[in-house]
DNA sequence: GCTGGAATGTGAATTTTTTAACAAATCACC
DNA sequence: GGTGATTTGTTAAAAAATTCACATTCCAGC
C-alpha cells in the first residue's frame, strides 16, 4: 500500500523506529515483532505496521521483521540510504556542539563547511573544519555540493543566514534559532525547537500537582 | 470552554505564538488579531483561536489580542508564570551549550545544578556555575528545590542518569541522549530528538526532485 | 445612541490519524 | 503434507485534530 503523502508525525516515529531497532541488532536481536518493537517505542503495534505500510511491505507473516533488514528498508524509506552534504552557519555555542557531534555523519548527514561572520573565528579549525567566512557562502555550497543548511546564528541574524543559503543554491533548511523566517516555497523549512519540551514538562508536573 | 486534555501540538504551537508574539512586542505592535498572527505562525486562524480556547478566552471581539496580554496569558495557561529549577547531568558538548544558553533561564527555566562523572571535569565553573560530581544529585536536587532533569551523557548513560534524578525526587525529565529510558509512571518523561527534522528535509528534498 | 465593519469564541463539518479486527501468509512440529 | 500457533498487511471503525462558518461582541464614526 504505497502511498503519496505521509503524515509528518509518522517521520518521526520511523526515525525513532531506526534508533530503537539499532539497540536491538546492538543486543544481538535479528528479529522482532511489530508487538515488541512497539513497546519498546512506546506506541501502538498496528501505529507501526501502517507507518511501514506507507513505504512497502517488509516483513514476514507469522515472523516478524529482520532488524537489519528493516533498518535499511527504513533508511531507504527516508531517503537517508546516501548521504547529505550539509553546511553549518553560526559557530556558536550550539554550532560548535553539533560540529563536534559524530552522530551526524553516522546518520549520513555530513557536514562538509562551517561559516561565521566573526573576523575573531573565521580561520579557527573545528573538529577538523575551517570556519570559513559567510560570504564565500555561495562558492563553497557549490565546490561542496551542499545540500542542507543548518542555521545556528543569533535569531535577528536568522533571516539574513537564510537568504544567503538560499542565494547560493541550497535546497533545505533547518533551522535552529527561535525565529521564524521565509523563504521561497521550493525550499524545505524545518524549524528546531526544543523549548516545547520544557513547556510540556512544566505544563504536566503542575498539572499532576494539581490533580491531587 | 475550559478544557481537560490539551494535545501535544496544541502546546508547542503555544510556545511558537509565545515566540512570535514576543518579536510583534519588540516591533511595538499592540494588538494582534488571529489572523495576523496566524500569518506569522504558518498556521490556520481558527487553529489560534481554539488553542487558547482550552484555556480560556483572552480576546476582544473586534479588536484583536492586546499582544502583552496575551503573552502573559499564554505563559500562565503554560504554568510557565514561574521559574523552575533544573539540573543538568553530562556537561559534554551538548550540556555546555545548554549552560550557556541564556535563553533558558530567560524563558523561566534555570539551570542551578551541573552533574558530571568525569573527575577531570568536577570542580570545573562553566557559566558561572561549578560542575559537581553525579554522586551528590541526591543531596543537590533537595538543596536545590530541582524540579526538572536534563540529561545530556552519551546514550547508553542515560538510563543510570535517570535512575538517579528519579531516585533524588525530581518531577520531570527531558532526555537529549538517543536511547529509550524508562521511569515510574508519576515521572513526566519527554525526549528531544532533532534527527527527525532532518529526515523530514532528506525526505522531502528527494521527494520534490522525484515529481519534476 | 445607532450603524457598519471587524474579529472573537464555539458548535458543526471535515479531514486526518490512530486503533481495532481479521483474512492471508508463514513456519514449526507432527 | 496437514495443523495450529503466530504475526503481518489491510480494511473498517473510532478517535482526535483541524477547519469552516457564523452568531455574538466590540468599537469607531456619525
Ligand atoms: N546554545 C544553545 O543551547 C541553544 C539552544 C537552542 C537554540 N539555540 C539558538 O541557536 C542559535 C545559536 O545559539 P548559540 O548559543 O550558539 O549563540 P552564539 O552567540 O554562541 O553563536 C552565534 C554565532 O553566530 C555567528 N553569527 C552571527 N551572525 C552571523 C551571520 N550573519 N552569519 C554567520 N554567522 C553569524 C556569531 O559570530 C556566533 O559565532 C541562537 O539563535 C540560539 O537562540 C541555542
Ligand atoms: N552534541 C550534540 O550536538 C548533540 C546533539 C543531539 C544529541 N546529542 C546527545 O546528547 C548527549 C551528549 O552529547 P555530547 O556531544 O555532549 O557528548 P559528550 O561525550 O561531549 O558529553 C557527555 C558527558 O556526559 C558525561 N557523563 C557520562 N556518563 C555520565 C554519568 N553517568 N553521569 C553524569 N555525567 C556523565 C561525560 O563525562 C561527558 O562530559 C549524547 O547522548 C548525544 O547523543 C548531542
Amino acid at each position: 500500500m504505497k502511498s503519496e503523502h505521509i503524515p509528518k508525525a509518522t517521520i518521526a516515529r520511523l526515525a525513532t523506529y531506526i534508533q530503537v531497532l539499532s539497540e536491538f541488532k546492538r543486543e544481538g536481536t535479528d528479529v522482532v515483532s511489530s508487538e515488541r518493537l512497539a513497546e519498546a517505542c512506546s506506541v501502538n503495534s498496528s501505529q507501526i505496521r501502517k507507518d511501514l505500510a506507507y513505504f512497502g511491505e517488509f516483513g514476514v507473516r507469522g515472523v516478524g521483521y529482520y532488524v537489519q533488514e528493516l533498518i535499511t528498508s527504513i533508511k531507504r524509506s527516508l531517503r537517508n540510504d546516501r548521504a547529505w552534504n550539509c553546511g553549518l552557519v553560526g559557530v556558536g555555542n550550539l554550532g560548535r556542539a553539533l560540529l563536534r557531534h559524530r552522530e551526524f555523519s553516522r546518520k549520513g548527514f555530513i557536514i562538509r563547511g562551517a561559516f561565521d561572520c566573526d573576523p575573531y573565528k573565521i580561520g579557527e579549525i573545528v573538529e577538523g573544519m575551517e570556519i570559513v567566512c559567510s560570504r564565500q557562502l555561495p562558492a563553497k555550497v557549490k565546490e561542496l555540493s551542499l545540500e542542507i543548511g543548518i542555521i545556528t546564528t543569533p535569531p535577528e541574524r536568522a533571516q539574513r543566514a537564510a537568504n544567503y543559503l538560499v542565494g547560493a543554491g541550497i535546497k533545505g533548511i533547518i533551522n535552529f534559532a527561535p525565529s521564524r523566517i521565509s523563504v521561497p516555497s521550493h525550499i524545505h523549512l524545518e524549524y528546531v525547537d526544543f523549548f516545547h519540551h520544557f513547556y510540556a514538562a512544566a505544563f504536566h508536573i503542575r498539572f499532576a500537582e494539581h490533580q491531587e
